[in-house]
DNA sequence: GGCGACACCTGAATCCGATTCAGTATGCCA
DNA sequence: TGGCATACTGAATCGGATTCAGGTGTCGCC
């Protein structure tokens, strides 16, 4: 997710960049981005902590950075999975189970970026980073307006029930991300455990019977 | 909510502490808790910044303090709702309902609580902070217990399918909570509207068909 | 085969909020 | 009337993020 995405190509071999992203997420991720010490990422990428601002105008700029290229990420998925329709519910399935197909580092990149999403609505003055911010703004939208749309149409379709589908993409999305908030790699609960769990309610709350409780389609990835 | 509650009493009457409090979460509650300054807090209270030190630790002292007020009273709420039950899906409704019926003030209060919960993960060395860390943390393992347990005694019923009560709980919640993320107070939505929509879709996470589409039952408050 | 630009990096300040310190008022009760 | 707690203050201090003023290596180009 973060940290392999476009602006990767074109850069310079030796540039620190994505370590730094890396480690950020790390950083962000384990202890929280008001907790984790700027320079404790420039220790744990082997360089100075002025260095850091070679990459990145701020902290928080890091971070937008790392929210943007993840919502990125979310909406290409989203889109990938849903080109072709020829049954909706099976597609909603699918989109929904690929929320959860996620490598250690992109469930920490959306830990990262639920957690610390109220810090995007507050306007910023350094260019940089209020770009970023707006990068990210402009991607939850994005993908908001994705779904709702892609839910619209299953409504035309007749393939779920009729409702504000601004409104359903809130709860979907809301119900699906909130499980960043308390999920850990390595806790009791398995991450596909999760998913067969959270994959039903969110079909639930879209008016579609629980589904396919046998063979979950597994696809992609591992990082 | 929190400003209002069990300390209040035996507390002098001079006491800045309440007004201390709802200052904050108006500050955090627009800002954020990091971009809102503690010393803005003192002034819009009154007093100067070191002053604050004579009622709370420190800042996330404070922040804690409103975390835990606010689960304590969504608690008290919930158990107030089910204190008698006689028939489930009509206690379910009215216990989700019951949790959209707030004052604007306690609107702000759940978005602090739900966009600063990430806060509550880190331990903490200065006692009273730590110690309110601990008392929010319990607050918030109450309440999922609370759920927990009124929710396996619904399935046990047979008025609710057989799920796992734990998981259940937290899909439920992490929709309802999900809502302060977004809800802002004088937006296009009016809270009822929302409330009515995600009843009604945290139903069907349950499993209960959308309800009572007419008579909403209204209750008490308003601050 | 030298030079200019730029990517990459550094140590020593600086800045800005949160926090601590050392002490002053004020009320209240014995 | 003096002792003690509560309520407060201005002047430091502290800790991170950030800025400053450079320095080194590498690459393209003449």
């Amino acid at each position: 997710m973060a940290g392999e995405t476009t602006q990767s190509r074109r850069r310079s071999p030796r540039s620190k960049h994505d370590a730094i992203l890396e480690a950020a997420i790390q950083a962000f991720g384990r202890d929280g981005y008001e907790d984790s010490k700027w320079a404790d990422v420039a220790k744990s990428v082997g360089i100075g902590s002025t260095a850091l601002y070679h990459y990145f105008e701020s902290k928080l700029h890091c971070l937008y950075v790392i929210m943007a290229d993840t919502l990125e990420a979310r909406l290409a998925q989203f889109e990938a999975d849903t080109r072709e329709v020829s049954d909706y519910p099976a597609t909603l399935e699918r989109v929904l189970r690929g929320g959860f197909e996620l490598s250690d580092q992109e469930v920490l990149c959306n830990r990262v970026l639920i957690a610390e999403q109220a810090l995007l609505a507050v306007h910023r003055t350094s260019p940089r980073e209020e770009e970023a911010r707006q990068r990210a703004r402009a991607r939850t939208r994005d993908l908001e307006f994705a779904w709702a749309t892609f839910l619209s149409r299953a409504m035309e379709q007749g393939a779920i029930p009729e409702a504000d589908p601004r409104l359903l993409t809130r709860a979907v999305l809301g119900l699906h991300n909130s499980v960043w908030h308390w999920y850990r790699t390595g806790g009791d609960l398995t991450l596909a455990q999760v998913a067969d769990f959270f994959v039903a309610r969110c079909l639930a709350i879209l008016g579609l019977p629980t589904p396919t409780p046998a063979t979950a389609t597994s696809r992609r990835r591992a990082a």
